[in-house]
DNA sequence: GGACCACCTACAAACGTTTACCTATGAGTT
DNA sequence: AACTCATAGGTAAACGTTTGTAGGTGGTCC
């Protein structure tokens, strides 16, 4: 029923080699046979069949994109540009949401391996181990997170980290609470790690509690703990927590930001729409989804092109849940 | 180098097809061959080629998601469930950003035609003839909009717009503004349309402002317009717009809900967590999502099955921002 | 006028599966 | 003992492309 290159080739009285030709190498086919076969092959609606194609080449004109969670707009910052890019490159995208289980995420990307050209993998959970056996299979790069051997679109986040606790620090505080998020997520040790460096170098003291949830729920949670500790300043592990936490402030009558300060990592729509806006450390999404894809596909046209780990800024927006500390 | 059915064959000492069988329909071959086959093609790692499989079966075991915009967080709370139910049914997803461009979203589904089994569409924009033309090749199955002959999974946004307007109506209000969405969308259309049904019911004066882009700054910019209209009640037509037309309002020390009410449709992350809470319109995504897959799938499984139109019911939520209009 | 060449186009193999059809084996029936 | 029949597994065609190789045409050069 559907059109192949055999119906075209038989109305343009010509061979399926040169069909094939006309549509793929069009200067190995001379202009007016083209033309004809490029008419007729319109006029029939044809479309190669990608699997036809891509059993006999090996490519697929797809990359997958596996991901911890699709209802974060974080994560769909990144997918938003990943797909744009890679639509752009004529590329389409297969997406899988792993649901932050590590078994899921392993099981995405080999499922996906025949069927893309590589794989993008936003995977905090997953053991070095198994991405450096997942990259044996497929073309792998990696999103916000370092494994060596493989090319990744990196986010500075212990540079956000450093610069939240210079700009608290700076205000005047001197004990403040960081919530952490899931424990063996890369990007919470990354802001770990950013959080020794600063805590090294401006002296202030700073308490890490949790692991929370880093969702809404686990903000709330969280909220009385560090209260409990005492601090004038919270570090939350990112902006939906963050609202959780200034959500409970506001049950217990807590002024922020007078009587408490609170930042936290993402920037997404609603940290400059809430009461207060928040502080918080914008991430580069945009920039590292499209660094992502050009990074794939860089290697998919040059396996031997060197691997690359390309790290960008973040930057920390000052807004209004930051101020001194009370007297 | 990737393992293939016939390195298995040759190992296990059988043809190919009895390893095709072992794999695709067990009972077909003996318990003991099956085993030995199936141990080996484990010990090789060897994952059948979608690509061979799908040319002689037709099937590809992958759906389409065309989606206007994935910075959404209303799409992609479809997306993720879309994504969920199909990972459980063992399907695979494709997804396609058409960056609310009806002309992209046409090449979308046509480009992705030929690579899944059906096409999940969510698209305001499009005209009804194209879908019907964009049917007569691939299995649709669409989002929030109907179109006879095609199965639909629906929200009852109609629905919703009533609930508002009777709230609205029983607190006070006689004069209310209404913010368009895009004006060939259709779920502004579905919305107008519950807006006339409410009006002729409760005689409250509706004015209808726009479209506006439905985005925050589109909220901020219709602000002052419905202002001008000197109502006590703003209709936005989704959260985001909602939002934007807040912080518009406290800009210009206008007490929400005070001096004026505020509804909307979505009920996001964000409403609950606005100042004050948004009353406003939950959408089923979740359960769309779910639907439209299992709509699809069951298309798939007997394309002679009937066509489903079916419409999930609207809540709306009342939280901080409506209240009796300013005597 | 024959040799060489450039240019087109056709032929056919190959990609990795699934599946219709056929054969071989052995058990059960008469 | 001959027949039927179920079961297991092999053979080969088919799916729709791409691409290496070969053939055929006409022009240019000697």
């Amino acid at each position: 029923m559907p059109v192949t290159i055999r119906d075209v080739a038989r109305e343009a009285k010509v061979s399926v080699a040169t069909v094939s030709r006309a549509l793929s190498s069009p200067h190995q086919v001379n202009q007016v046979t083209r033309e004809r076969v490029l008419a007729i092959a319109d006029r029939f609606g044809y479309r190669p069949s990608p699997a036809a194609r891509s059993l006999i080449t090996g490519k697929t004109g797809n990359i997958g994109l596996v991901m911890p969670d699709l209802a974060n707009p974080f994560f769909t910052g990144v997918l938003k540009n990943v797909q744009a890019r890679a639509h752009q490159s004529g590329y389409g995208v297969f997406i899988g949401d792993s649901d932050e289980d590590p078994a899921v995420e392993e099981e995405l990307v080999r499922s996906m391996a025949k069927q893309v050209d590589g794989v993008l993998l936003c995977s905090p959970g997953i053991k070095d181990s198994q991405i450096t056996a997942l990259a044996a299979n497929t073309t792998l790069v990696l999103l916000n997170r370092r494994v060596r051997g493989i090319s990744a679109a990196l986010m500075d986040s212990a540079g956000g980290m450093r610069q939240s606790i210079e700009h608290l620090s700076a205000l005047g505080h001197r004990r403040i609470a960081f919530l952490s998020g899931p424990r063996n997520s890369w990007s919470n040790k990354q802001r770990l790690r950013g959080l020794r460096a600063a805590v090294e170098q401006t002296g202030v003291e700073v308490h890490t509690l949790g692991p929370f949830a880093p969702r809404y729920s686990g903000g709330v949670q969280a909220a009385d703990l560090a209260l409990a500790e005492n601090v004038t300043a919270i570090i939350a592990y990112n902006d939906i927590m963050a609202l959780g936490v200034l959500a409970r402030m506001h049950e217990r009558d807590i002024d922020v930001p007078n009587e408490l300060s609170l930042t936290s990592f993402d920037d997404l729509v609603y940290a400059a729409v809430s009461a207060p806006t928040l502080t918080t450390v914008a991430m580069p999404v945009d920039a590292a989804g499209r660094l992502a894809v050009d990074l794939l596909l860089s290697r998919l046209a040059d396996p031997g092109s060197p691997v690359v780990h390309q790290e960008l800024p973040t930057r920390l927006i000052v807004r209004g849940t930051t101020g001194p500390p009370p007297k």
